[in-house]
RNA sequence: GCCGGCGUAGCUCAGUGGUAGAGCAGCUGAUUCGUAAUCAGCAGGUCGUCGGUUCAAUCCCGACCGCCGGCUCCA
């Protein structure tokens, strides 16, 4: 992919038409099937479900009186859900017949594809899945129908001998009835729906084995889940496919090596990074933004300590909740270090170094701090999810009177930090109590109002997450949106009560006497690493001019031109600019291609003809060509788009 | 941490029970060239580490380290 400027986004799925059609049959209907009904309106070729008065159900379902019946196509997002489950299906009756020693479990339909997980003695290999898939494909073409089934939880159970998945599964469902899906001589507990029969199976590929714990809980067997994916056609699918490739092309990983950006190494560590010089630009223009628009939005700016006495941590309650992942602690002197997991209770002990009046307040700490958390290792991906990272952390101090305008003038200026940065999607959460919680239900109802209230007035939809706050406070998260459509994590906004009290942050009222104050947890990128990883994969390395780490490489034709090159990196780096010169013994083409390769945005060409008008010819990543110009010129152009942070 | 796969030159990757190759990158030389790769030569690896099997291990086995794909987790 070439630059990535004017580029339209390349979206995660594809939509077909979906001409559902809705019916009402009238009485004369009555007492036929979908199918049947189906059949009659020339629609039984086409349509593998229907919602009938909204609900989606087999089309093999006796049809009602009077009903309102809509059409589930395959391209329908309840038909293309309904068609992976399906999948999943087939797969588990292939795979009991290759290995019929696997005990089936659950395979539902997920986004993009399918899942089933199977116990079974050894894993499938590679090869497995390649045989599992020719049998799926007999299966499709045998087109066995997808019969439902209904059956009494007694009689059910008979029904798998030696499943003790489906058993556990059958004694947790409430319902006395359950339903069956009888495909061929496959059995399987399922609420359905299906499609009428196999031969309605989309196009389908087995992507890759991985093992996933059952009911996913750590406590519980390791099971072997096989991913596959599908959809209603083989287009759909071959694009899916093609945006595979496009995101591995645009991994942070490989584009990180490529353009030499940073690196992470088994002699410093996993989850360890080194920011080479060019990735230490792009996070020095990263952080110069963030420090000045902080200091505008009334934010001081602080530093604190890489480590400090565990007990800080002991009074936050980060020892009861997250002890496994710190690092051990250190023995100083006889008194234990912890490095730090985070930076709120520096913060609160600058905040207490003296005392705070109310008229103080709002008190606003921020700071890039470096912190270190003990992930495991097979969690660790990248500047995705590391051991050190340094978050763009601030805490802030406020009376209860202000909270409610300042999580909304928070909002604000999060969103405008992610616009900057060219993320202009993204979904909001709101993170409501967990079950393991600290402080009391009456500051936790206060904090999750505030938040609420601050989205709500703000007027941006957002969904509720349940019990996915932190253990000391509720928080609103967003996740950016890359230009592939993907979602990332990044800022996060928490009310904390429980804090303050624990570590008796306080001011003095206008009535004299001393109030608690309410904390405010905040990231807007989150960590520096992860912001940047994302940023490389939505820009697949591509930045603009602003954040790019070479802004332009002057290339001269040839050697005869290099002093005069020279003169021309010298005044781009007058100018404030990044420049480079490539003097090496190369034809123009070849320096070219570098440049372009290692997606820098301008390369300006410097020949005999510009020499001698002192002028340079710049072309843009991506091959515009633009005329030739003065130098002055071109850094006018140049600031004009550094300052808009556009290009 | 758990399950599976993988680890050969800086990078991408071939290869074999008898101590290793290609392309790109690098270096040297020639070429002085107008918008995505000029030509030639040279150099580069105790085949992740440690142990075992074997006359002989990069190859087979084991442990460890790391990476990749998932699962769990993410203050």
């Amino acid at each position: 992919m070439q630059g990535v400027t004017g580029s339209s986004p390349v979206s995660p799925t594809i939509s077909l038409p979906r001409t559902a059609r809705i019916t009402k049959p009238q009485g004369v209907c009555a007492g036929m099937t979908l199918l049947e009904l189906a059949r009659k309106e020339g629609k039984a070729k086409v349509a593998i479900a229907a919602r009938v008065d909204g609900v989606v159900m087999d089309l093999a379902r006796p049809l009602s009186d009077g009903a309102k019946v809509e059409w589930v196509l395959p391209a329908d997002p309840d038909g293309v859900e309904i068609l992976r489950h399906s999948t999943a299906h087939v797969m588990a009756a292939a795979v009991k017949e290759l290995f019929p020693e696997a005990l089936i479990t659950i395979g539902p339909a997920i986004e993009n594809g399918f899942y089933y997980d199977f116990d079974v003695e050894t894993p499938f290999t590679p090869e497995d899945l390649v045989r599992i898939e020719e049998r799926m494909r007999e299966i499709v073409k045998a087109d066995h129908p997808f019969v439902r089934e209904e059956a009494t939880k007694e009689q059910a159970r008979v029904l798998f001998p030696g499943e003790p998945y489906k058993e556990e599964l059958l004694a947790d469902i409430p319902d006395e009835t359950v339903s069956l899906y009888r495909m061929g001589n496959f059995l399987d507990l399922c609420r359905g729906p299906h499609v009428p029969g196999t031969g309605r199976v989309g196009a389908f590929h087995l992507m890759n084995t991985a093992g996933a714990y059952w009911r996913g809980d750590s406590k519980n067997k390791m099971l072997t889940r096989i991913y596959g994916i599908a959809f209603a056609s083989k287009k759909e699918l071959d694009e899916h496919l093609r945006i595979l490739e496009e995101i591995k092309k645009r991994d942070h990983r490989k584009i990180g090596r490529e353009l030499d950006l940073f690196s992470v190494t088994d002699e410093i560590g996993p989850g360890l990074i080194l920011w080479h010089p060019k990735g230490s630009v792009v996070r020095r223009v990263m952080e110069d933004f963030w420090r000045e628009e902080h200091a505008k939005a009334g934010y001081d700016l602080v530093f604190s300590p890489h480590i400090a006495r565990l007990e800080l941590w002991r009074i936050s309650g980060h020892t009861d909740f997250y002890r496994q992942a710190m690092f051990s602690p250190i023995d100083i002197e006889g008194q234990e270090y912890q490095l730090k997991p985070m930076n709120c209770p520096f913060h609160i002990q600058i905040y207490k170094s003296r005392m705070r009046s109310y008229r103080d307040l709002p008190i606003r700490y921020a700071e890039l701090g470096t912190v270190y958390r003990y992930e495991p290792s097979g969690t660790l991906h990248g500047l995705l999810r590391v051991r050190g990272f340094t978050q763009d952390d601030a805490h802030l101090f406020l009376r209860p009177d202000q909270l409610d305008d300042e999580i909304f003038t928070l909002l604000d200026f999060t969103l405008f930090v992610l616009r900057a940065f060219g993320f202009e999607r993204y979904d909001i959460y709101l993170s409501t109590r967990p079950e393991k919680y600290a402080g009391t239900l009456e500051h936790w109802d206060l904090a999750e109002n505030a938040l609420r209230k601050a989205l709500e007035r703000k007027g941006i939809p957002f969904e509720i997450d349940p019990g996915e706050g932190v253990f000391y406070g509720p928080k609103i998260d967003i996740k950016i949106k890359d230009m592939l459509g993907r979602s990332w994590q990044c800022s996060t906004i928490q009310v904390d009560f429980n804090n303050p009290e624990r570590f008796d942050a306080t001011y003095v009222a206008d009535d004299g006497t001393p109030r608690r104050a309410i904390m405010i947890h905040r990231a807007l990128m989150g960590s520096l690493e992860r912001f940047f990883g994302v940023l490389v994969e939505h820009y697949a390395g591509a930045f603009p001019v602003w954040l790019a780490p070479v802004q332009a490489d002057v290339v001269p034709v040839t050697e005869k031109q290099n002093a005069f090159a020279r003169e021309v990196v010298a005044a781009l780096r007058a100018g404030g600019f990044r420049a480079e010169g490539d003097y090496r013994n190369e034809k123009l083409g070849y320096k070219i291609r570098e440049s372009q390769v290692n997606k820098v945005p301008y390369a300006l060409v410097v020949g005999e003809r510009e020499a001698e008008a002192q002028n340079v010819s710049p072309r843009r990543r991506g091959g515009e060509q633009l005329p030739p110009m003065p130098i002055e010129a071109f850094i006018e152009r140049l600031r004009g788009e550094a300052v808009n942070r556009t290009e």
